[in-house]
DNA sequence: GGTGTTTGTCAGGGCTCTCAACAAATTAGT
DNA sequence: ACTAATTTGTTGAGAGCCCTGACAAACACC
């Protein structure tokens, strides 16, 4: 309700509602209350969320029995009167598993229920420009691998999502409509996965790693633009909360905004596009230094260094083009995102992905550019901030999102 | 559903669901479906919204005692079997009232609960740089003289909103922060409404305008972007059928978008914005007319066409510098739109306000510069589109608030 | 006029919350 | 050490709401 819904009512959600409906909300509140407030006693929670405590016994019962809550061995004892058995989120049983596919890397991760990531793996792979079926299975494979891991951990993978450089359309299927980077085209995932059983879900990257930064750093309600580029430059809007995908799943396209009417043409048609003057290429280009990863079907040369790495390193030691080219990006990128601040009145901007790692450089000049054209506005410096989770958000996100879910909608667990 | 949320799920309100609030859904769901499916048996009713006719039947009753449906008198005949009683939504009882202060006139509007708009009232007053204490007397005057007549038809109003050229703040307490056009700062309502009983609740009239719009031709849970140009340029941005105002009230501020970074100087502060290229004094300065409402305080000269007609007489007439200056203004509207559609995705853009009005020579070159500059993503054409209510959805949008609040809760009529 | 069909209502039952009462477990006081 | 006070978690009764199944009412069709 922070933003959202002033003038209208919300409720009337088009279906009707049911019994079931109003204990999996109080499940959900209850369980959030515990995963927020830390450990907290059947009467605390009943004390907070506004239920009784015959209700919340009821409910943390059958959290219990769903694995999604435990009591904790220690009581909490200090105060007078009878001491509260602690709960907690469980630790154990339900997990979320993420699994990432890069240019250049497999990722996977496990979280347990508390959020907290338990294995975390990363292989380097030249992905670009290699058959879909081959980095699937191999994905596959490292999937398999990591769930065998949590189950010695005690844990249970519920659920399985796939961060991807593309394009993943609204609609659920299971498809990649395409991914620039990898050479990818229209790849359904239950095609080529080889179990049928773990096929994961796919989101694109740039998604899941605003949804991470939210979900670890965010405000709660909060409403914010999350910056990165990977594949182009992409800006995820997450709005209230919830994660703003626009009317076909485009929204955020910030990599072709137009920046200068008539600047240099840009591969989409355009010209002047945010691209020709922030995106990676660009500023390679004009920092001297050669073109990294070329589209898919190029040569796939992953040299040693990152492009991004070698950008920061050359801009620490002060090399003068490099020092100008991330200047001139952020001041472009400072253009747009006006735009972005103008249009979505947000509480932050989020320079994320590989951005993180370069704010240093970038900031100063995303800042100027802002508090120089957002002026019919409060706006503070502070609201623009680097992501903290950088380039691990896209993966950590895609592990949370399981968990989420379950938070969300705790029946999603089998009854105990 | 259809952009938010697929990869988090819903659920969590934050507050634990009660009894009430799954009969309040369903009362709302029941009554939803009466609005949208014309005249309709309770069977009827039950086979659409997933409920039991017994459960309808008991949801329908509360209804009627509360006033908001009714049976009509003619029972559907013709079909096999006991004829249904048709059920309708009360076109007596309950109304919404909306008022209008705009630069030039005064409006007032109550609809039934069907939206239908009842009756409707404008007079021109020029209110421009007035003490507001004076245009809200008068605003009273003729809300209350509309409520008597609304009686007269056997309606009660039940909400009251005001639709002001202003910034209305997100948080509630009937505080207009500022309207540049009327000459107000820090108005509050409540301290010059001479009717305790009866203060309105203050929106901005581009928001309204565009939820008018939505309710009254938009398709269900669209998500579009509605231009206007009446307090500058305004967007107003409903998404998932909901209004969005931005963190703090500020979002859609289309106006001083950057279109040209290193444009002419604005009063903002900044280069470039769009307002000046398509605000209403940039066309009228280009089309070679004075200005016409200068700022508050200055004189309110409002002569007998507004400046909007006569751009539109002389457009139509094939006057050059006119078609020239609204020409360039369309171009800079595309260019300005290209980055809400790159960020938003939206389903359609609507220019609605006085833009409707001048939509035969600003859509071309609108089109032809999204045409040309959005080319990452499918984009349709009839996309864009004038406002079907044009200058009266503001008016419009301020007494179906009140009746969408009861439609999205009907609780909040009294019991009979 | 009889039969079949559809409608609206009623009684019984289940689910989920609230309320009130109570036993259990601890602290504070004497 | 013992009692009083306090807080917790559980239990049973009760209310609200929806569902199930049955039934009378009202119509079309033959």
């Amino acid at each position: 309700m922070t933003a959202v819904g002033r003038v209208e009512s919300r409720s009337a959600e088009h279906g009707p509602a049911s019994q079931q409906d109003m204990r999996r909300q109080n499940l959900a509140v209850v369980l959030g209350a515990v995963a927020a407030q830390g450990p907290l006693s059947r009467a605390d929670v009943a004390g907070r969320v506004g239920l009784t405590r015959a209700a919340v016994s009821s409910l943390v019962d059958e959290l219990i029995g769903r694995g999604a809550v435990t009591e904790a061995a220690a009581t909490a004892r200090g105060r007078v009167g009878r001491p509260g058995r602690a709960l907690t989120v469980c630790d154990e049983g339900p997990a979320g598993l993420g699994l990432e596919i890069g240019v250049t890397h497999l990722g996977a991760c496990v979280t347990d229920l508390r959020g907290e990531p338990r294995i975390w793996r990363r292989v380097e792979r030249p992905n670009a420009g290699r058959p879909a079926g081959r980095v699937l299975a191999e994905a596959a494979a490292l999937g398999a691998e990591v769930e065998a891991e949590a189950e010695a951990l005690g844990l249970r993978v519920a659920g399985r999502l796939l961060a991807v450089p593309g394009v993943v359309p609204n609609r659920p299927g299971g498809l990649v409509e395409r991914a620039p980077n990898l050479g990818w085209s229209g790849v359904r995932l239950a095609d080529h996965w080889p179990d049928p059983g773990t096929v994961p879900e796919p989101e694109n990257e740039a998604n899941l790693g605003a949804l991470a930064e939210y979900w670890n750093a965010g405000r709660p309600e909060e409403t914010f633009v999350h910056v990165s580029a990977e594949t182009g430059i992409g800006a995820a809007l997450v709005i209230d909360g919830r994660l703003f995908r626009g009317a076909r799943g485009f929204a955020g396209e910030l990599g072709h905004l137009p920046v200068r009417p008539d600047g240099p043409a840009c591969a989409c048609g355009a010209r002047g596009c945010l691209e020709q003057y922030a995106g990676e290429a660009a500023v390679l280009r004009a920092a001297g230094l050669p073109p990294h990863c070329s589209p898919a079907g190029g040569p796939t040369g992953t040299g040693p260094g990152d492009p991004v790495a070698l950008l920061a390193e050359r801009a620490a030691a002060g090399h003068a083009p490099t020092l100008r080219a991330l200047d001139r990006a952020g001041r472009a990128l400072g253009l747009a995102l006006t735009s972005a601040v103008d249009l979505i009145d947000p509480d932050g901007l989020v320079l994320g992905g590989a951005y993180a790692e370069l704010a240093d450089w970038l900031l100063p000049s995303v800042r100027a550019e802002l508090a120089a054209r957002v002026t019919v506005r409060p706006w503070a410096a502070e609201a623009l901030r680097p992501s903290v989770l950088g380039r691990r958000g896209p993966l950590l996100g895609a592990a949370l999102t399981t968990v989420r879910r379950i938070m969300a909608d705790p029946t999603l667990l089998p009854a105990g």
